[in-house]
DNA sequence: CGTTTCGGATGACAGTTGTTCACTGACTTC
DNA sequence: GAAGTCAGTGAACAACTGTCATCCGAAACG
């Protein structure tokens, strides 16, 4: 009954796109799928605020979900497939989001100030992803670890490639560059995890945090300004 | 039989220091307690090399130490218990590194490169325990999460009466050398987490990390020296 | 010496887990 | 409209988990 609703909702949309990407097996079997395939990785990510991976059991999941412990093996191998599929969703939109900000031509301080209200909104909007995200990034789970140091290998790519466009990169080497995007990805990361032990509703907590972001980036945006000044 | 043989060795050891420290229950029963509450201390760590503490079976434990589950309980309440202990044994020495590292006055080129070789040589000396502090740091288990948190907060309190006292600190506010030194502390843990990913016998590997280690420091100290200048 | 203390062993308890299997029935294709 | 595909089911499997009441025997004590 309930199924039959949600079916036909979906045959009307796959109506209206018919031949649109994927050639076969075009419809309502795959959204369906892809369907009870969200629905697991959303139970995973809403049991995984309070535990890790590798302690959240499969059944679990789909006990949450309302499907049979068989059914996830449709969708994933292992728990590790969701937890790398959960990587991608987490850290996949970020990427628009870095290159959106790197490409701005601010002022120091206000690319510092930008920088870590996107951070703290991005940590509000997506909690639950981020916390997934510090908690695995060590976490127990090889494939996970892999997939999310690879993530943020890409970022700091970005923001080497962003950096080296400013004029302020002039006398760094490339290999230094990299070192100082690695640095900028990681305060990210860091003040992000920050984010995560104050309430979402400690106006007070967060700003405090945000302020000691501020205060470290503009440590470092000060040490890269002279970089090449004479030792003393 | 193996466990009688034990206990002759034993009581002839106490013996030796029949009325030292402590004055009632000496001896024996003790040491062979604390004895068996070490081996459970590494065997838990040992299998936390490859997988998470809310994954760590107690009976895993006791399997591998050669004891009854039962008698966990006489030295842990929970395997959490068994967490925060781990935490003190990790983190509970490198106290005294940081004063000494503190304590040292040298040039500013100097001290961090004995920062950076330190932080190798800790991590390379004690490769399972910062393993678990890394992996446990945003871990699902709250006590240790807390217990870590709170180790990390003595060492920036250190590294903040550390900093207090350089001439270099003319100018700042107290809670900005604090924030300061939190950023020196998570730096510092950034760079151990991050000679984990590499084998211990690949020289060039930790050579290279190391290398990029003290190109951040040295940023950050840059910072620090410019912090009064005026801002452009 | 006898008595008490207590670290550890034993065995059982009720649950839970991951994985596999043949199967059903709605969607897809010809 | 018949044939095929395939997401999801239900049951069963062996293995495993944390916790408990109970007992044993060596160390500690008077």
């Amino acid at each position: 009954m309930f199924t039959d609703f949600l079916s036909v909702r979906w045959r009307k949309s796959a109506n209206g796109c018919l031949l649109n990407d994927m050639s076969h097996t075009p419809g309502v079997r795959q959204a369906q799928k892809q369907q009870t395939r969200q629905a697991l990785l959303d139970a995973g990510l809403r049991l995984l605020e309070h535990q890790n991976l590798s302690s959240l059991g499969l059944r679990e999941v789909t006990r949450a979900v309302g499907v049979s412990p068989a059914a996830f093996y449709r969708h994933f191998p292992d728990m590790a497939g969701l937890g790398v599929a959960l990587v991608g969703e987490s850290l996949g939109s970020l990427h628009a989001v870095i290159r959106a900000v790197m490409a701005e031509t601010t002022d120091s301080a206000g690319i510092i100030d930008r920088t870590v209200a996107i951070t703290a909104e991005y940590v509000a909007r997506h909690r639950p992803h981020i916390r997934f995200i510090a908690r695995e990034r060590y976490g127990g789970v090889q494939a996970v670890r892999e997939a999310i140091a690879a993530e943020l290998q890409g970022f700091a790519d970005e923001v080497a490639a962003g950096l080296a466009t400013q004029p302020a990169s002039k006398g760094w080497s490339p290999g230094e560059l990299r070192v100082l995007a690695e640095l900028y990805v990681d305060h990210m990361v860091m003040t992000a995890a920050a984010f995560l032990d104050v309430a979402p509703d400690d106006t007070a907590g967060l700003e405090h945090l945000a302020h000691a972001a501020r205060l470290r980036m503009r440590i470092i945006s000060i040490g890269r300004a002279h970089w090449l000044d004479p030792q003393p």
